[in-house]
RNA sequence: GGUCGGGUAGCUCAGUUGGUAGAGCAGCGGACUGAAAAUCCGCGUGCCGGCAGUUCAAGUCUGCCUCCGACCA
């Protein structure tokens, strides 16, 4: 984490990223680009989704033509290449520098959680990788530890964790096999997950920043999430995920995990109808939400402002919020 | 008008030979450090349609009433 302070120079708010944070389909876009067309600022996403490569209308892109400022970390790879948390916050720590550089204000906007700590705070994600070569046996080390669980079953594979590293078999659930795996991955790179763990809660600051929430009654919240699937579909998501298919990438990690293109594949192939699958995307998009708002709702730091309101006032409380803290 | 089904959690339904009820979904809460839109965990009192009867004991049996559905007139 050494390689990203930024050594001499002193910690001035004036430094300081904005981050606009919150469930979706609450107007974190809106906002972001309102208070970077005040504040001279570029807006850097902090979404999973968004950062591949013709997934737009799912992932609720600002549509090109509507940008009023410039973003960053926003169709980065293509939906069949790997990406991660790891190349995330040196993607994301790459577009502050260059933002401050030319004398601008960073806006963190979005709503992956993981992404905004990774991007803002000390926030080790193990050793790095070198060239493309670690990075493929880094994968086959994945696939190889996957291979073992099925074969063994989650809770052997569960017990051999428990075994061999008893402290970070005791931080996570035996039927969550996807921690177990991660947790024989920081083994193999000399860590462990317990030792990791211990600082998790410690917020390390590497960037300083003030954290922005946008919240609604959850009874609207939801209406907005039904209207707004309702609204992609309309836009031609299906269009969208049937060029992604004839592209080759039903098949592509990503895709099947993103809502909104993994419940519109068995529509393409004929096996579920258009009208159930958008309610299985809304129902999907609901709960997505509430994890959301369990993952930020914990964080102190996070000031939260009322996303009904109209964007000019929702702009000037924000704004508001802003001077208070920088004096 | 008659016959047969059915009326149990917000929804779909289970409920064994009578012992005061439980699944899935929805909803709510939580965890989260290299897949995170992922992955995982926790939370189930509801006049069992109503009234009466049989019984020590009725969601369960009997009668009447009521509502929904199908069929016969």
């Amino acid at each position: 984490s050494g390689a990203y302070n930024r050594g001499k120079n002193m910690v001035s708010p004036r430094r300081a990223v904005i981050a606009v944070v919150g469930p979706t389909a609450t107007g974190k876009s809106a906002l972001a680009e309102a208070l970077a067309l005040q504040l001279n600022g570029e807006i850097v996403s902090a979404d999973s989704m968004q950062v591949y490569k013709g997934m737009d209308i799912g992932t609720a892109k600002v549509p090109l033509h509507e940008r009023r400022v410039a973003y960053h970390c926003i169709d980065v790879v293509a939906p069949g290449e790997e990406f991660n948390a790891a190349l995330y916050q040196k993607a994301a720590r790459v577009a502050f520098e260059d933002i401050w550089a030319r004398g601008k204000q960073p806006l963190l906007c979005g709503g992956t959680g993981l992404y905004v700590r990774a991007a803002l705070e000390d926030f080790s994600l193990g050793q790095d990788d070198e060239g493309a070569d670690a990075q493929v046996t880094r994968s086959e080390r994945r696939r190889c530890l996957e291979a073992e669980a099925q074969e063994l079953g989650p809770e052997a594979f569960y017990a051999r964790l428990a075994d061999l590293d008893p402290e970070s078999a005791a931080l996570i659930h035996p039927n969550n096999t996807r921690r177990v795996v991660r947790a024989f991955e920081w083994l193999e790179e000399g860590s462990s997950y317990a030792e990791q763990a211990a600082g998790f809660d410690a917020h390390n600051e590497v960037y300083p920043a003030v954290y922005l929430g946008l919240d609604m009654p959850r009874e609207l919240l939801y209406t907005r999430i039904n209207a707004r699937v309702q609204q992609m579909v309309e836009h031609g998501l299906l269009d969208e995920v049937s060029e992604l298919l004839r592209r080759g990438y039903g098949h592509a990690l990503t895709a099947q995990q993103a809502i909104g293109y993994k419940e519109l594949l068995p529509v393409l192939s004929g096996d579920e109808t258009l009208e159930a699958a958008v309610s299985h995307i809304q129902q999907a998009t609901r709960h997505y939400a509430k994890r959301q708002l369990s993952w930020f709702r914990r964080d102190k730091r996070i000031h939260w402002l009322d996303a009904r309101l109209p964007l000019p006032e929702l702009t000037s409380d924000a704004l508001a919020f802003l001077s208070s803290m920088c004096g």
